[in-house]
DNA sequence: GTTAGGG
DNA sequence: CCCTAAC
């Protein structure tokens, strides 16, 4: 399946440390996963984008698990995170595997290590501590661990840096095999879920509790989908505060450079999905609204996501059907919207001195390593499971609006990463009748297939989304400190709106992945040498030869397009217009925001002279 | 492929 | 920075 394939490829970008790679853990991960039966799906990058949010958001607290828990609950499903306290109370530090020792400093105060971080993953880092360690502008180069997937797929300049190691997630963290690494986390896999076979019976569970009223709107939902950017749903902004103190190990500028940039872009982004009212305040994806025929919140649940439909066959004469054709309503469409998966249980066992944000690297890990199993898609309907990909909705019968609430997805380890997921065992699925979260989306043909048709790509585009959404919150320590003392800071405690964020994500039609796919650059500021050689330049050439002025000045810069040239320079007229105090970021000297309005100001009158040149020389020849 | 502008 | 129209 390609779309394991894509989940494997970003995994693989990980850049899990030799020595800290374990096989065992892995394994066994990945067995406990398909124990289980629950994988996730596209969705379930959604939950990792989730996750990592309220890795970042959630203070550190040693009453924690039930928090987490429930939050997991929410946001995945009805299994539970544990976290278990453990009696060291030795505050945790970024560790090199390779180093084969736990060192105590912060990324940042060690720049030498880079290569280490970039190739192994480090155990959380104590937010605390990095905060002392790095000064003000260091700290906004702090980004959560998340960011590997947005490097992985798009930056060629630096390497992915890990937050946590594998061992951190390992599963035997102590017996782990990387001797330096101290498992201080101790993530595992549950098989609990094994148990909850059937799944059509959403077995009871406190999650539910967890759920805040739902709020969004389809309206809304669909909005999100229709966005262009697969994204977890964001989350107010302020909301997250990528606390987790990960401090991407920076090198150099450049890496810094790109760091803070990126989190300035995560911000953007986050701010454009709000504006697009993509994501609920509160997570509480409100199965009512979407969801009609769900009925009950009781479900608490199993593990498995659900999905309810609604809307039944909306007839609609869209292209996208076309395989169900088969028969009388030939159009119509049949509505579904899911609102999450869930994910197999996990197990995190954590110091108690351990940092918030090395707890949600932590989830986030244990979640990064079931999806990098590899997941697929199971459908069930009216309690069968439907294994046919080849029907049609229509043969199925899933066009009955009556029955959509008998229909439930799943996700499912995939067969072809080794799992020995048996058709008989119960898929974890959820029914439909469980609202949860759910984010409606159009249905496209293929789905039926359980996705396997899916696009290579989305897997990992959407794993990248969701990260970056994650680090859009990348804010400084500071930020995250007030975060944790404000009442409404995501907590670990079960944020239903936190959750129900995460999850909204949902990756729609091919097209729109496809778009996706395209990973909007991270932000870099110009520097102030950069400004002023495209001052220069502009002076020399004039404005509206773009290309002339990237050849000339930032031929060697090839992040810097002409595009970006043009766009600086209307930023720079503009900050020069602006009074001063209304700038932002890195301040321009005057004198060159001077010569900025002297250039606009002389082009602009150039080029006027030439149109008055060009308007006069067309009426004569019009005369003539 | 470039420009120019709005988003 | 992105997206697009227009060239």
């Amino acid at each position: 399946m390609v779309f394991q394939k894509r989940l494997d490829y970003g995994f693989n970008g990980y850049q899990v440390p030799r020595g800290c790679r374990s096989a065992r853990g892995r394994s066994s991960l990945k067995r406990k996963f398909e124990d289980t039966q629950m994988g996730a799906f596209e969705l379930l990058a959604t939950v990792a984008g989730k996750l990592l949010q309220e890795r970042e958001a959630s203070p550190a607290h040693s009453n924690v698990s039930g928090g987490i828990g429930t939050t997991m609950q929410a946001t995945v499903g009805k299994d539970n995170v544990k976290l278990e306290q453990r009696d060291e109370e030795k505050p945790l530090k970024v560790e090199s595997c390779d180093q084969g020792s736990s060192e105590e400093t912060s990324l940042v105060s060690k720049p030498n290590q880079n290569k280490c971080l970039d190739e192994f993953s480090h155990v959380v880092s104590d937010p605390a501590s990095l905060d002392k360690s790095v000064n003000a502008e260091d700290r906004n180069e702090i980004v959560p661990e998340t960011c590997i997937f947005n490097d992985m797929l798009e930056l060629d300049t630096k390497p992915p840096a890990l937050v946590s190691s594998d061992s951190s997630i390992g599963i035997h963290p102590s017996s782990g095999p990387f001797p330096g690494c101290r498992g201080n986390v101790k993530l595992v896999s549950r098989d609990d879920d094994d148990n909850s076979s059937g799944c059509t019976q959403p077995s009871t569970t406190p999650l539910k509790s967890s759920r805040t009223p739902p709020r969004l709107e389809d309206r809304k939902i669909k909005k999100v989908l229709e966005s262009k950017y697969w994204e977890v749903a964001p989350k107010l902004e302020g909301e997250l505060s990528n606390t987790d103190g990960y401090i991407k190990p920076i090198s150099h500028n450049e890496k810094v450079f790109y760091t803070r940039q990126r989190s300035l872009r995560n911000t953007l982004k986050r701010r454009k999905l709000d504006k697009r009212a993509v994501s609920t305040s509160d997570g509480g994806v409100s199965s009512e609204v979407i969801s009609n025929s769900s009925k009950n919140g009781k479900n608490g649940n199993t593990n498995s996501l659900f999905s309810t439909t609604h809307g039944g066959s909306g007839v609609s004469s869209s292209s996208a059907a076309g395989h169900e054709s088969s028969s009388q309503s030939k159009d119509a469409h049949v509505k579904l919207s899911i609102k999450s998966f869930r994910v197999p249980e996990l197990f995190i066992e954590i110091p108690e001195t351990a940092t918030v944000g090395s707890l949600k690297r932590s989830v986030m890990e244990a979640v990064a390593a079931i999806i990098g199993e590899g997941l697929h898609v199971g459908v069930l309907y009216q309690g069968k499971k439907i294994r046919d990909d080849s029907k049609t909705l229509l043969q199925t019968g899933i066009c009955d609006d009556d029955k959509l609430d008998g229909l439930g997805f799943a996700l499912e380890p995939n067969p072809t990463n080794g799992s020995h997921f048996s058709p008989k065992d119960p898929p974890y699925l959820v029914q439909s009748d469980v609202p949860q979260l759910l984010t409606r989306y159009p249905l496209s043909p293929g789905i039926d297939a359980g996705l396997s048709d899916a696009s290579p790509d989305t897997p990992l585009t959407n794993l990248t989304n969701c990260v970056e959404s994650d680090h859009d919150s990348v804010l400084s320590p500071t930020d995250m400190s007030i975060d944790k003392t404000m009442p409404d800071s995501r907590a670990l405690v079960p944020h239903p709106s936190m959750s129900v964020d995460a999850l909204a994500v949902v990756p729609l039609h091919r097209k729109s992945r496809r778009s996706d796919l395209v990973q909007r650059r991270i932000r870099r500021p110009f520097s102030v040498h950069e400004v002023e050689a495209l001052v220069h330049a502009v002076e020399k050439l004039g404005t509206g030869r773009w290309r002339d002025v990237k050849l000339r000045a930032f031929d060697n810069a090839k992040h810097r397009t002409y595009v970006d040239l043009k766009d600086k320079w209307k930023t720079l007229v503009h900050t020069a217009r602006i009074s001063p105090q209304q700038r932002r970021g890195e301040p321009v000297p005057q004198e060159l925001l001077d010569r900025v309005l002297a250039a606009h100001a002389y082009w602009s009158q150039q080029q006027a002279k030439q149109q008055v040149k060009q308007l006069t020389e067309t009426c004569l020849l019009l005369k003539t």
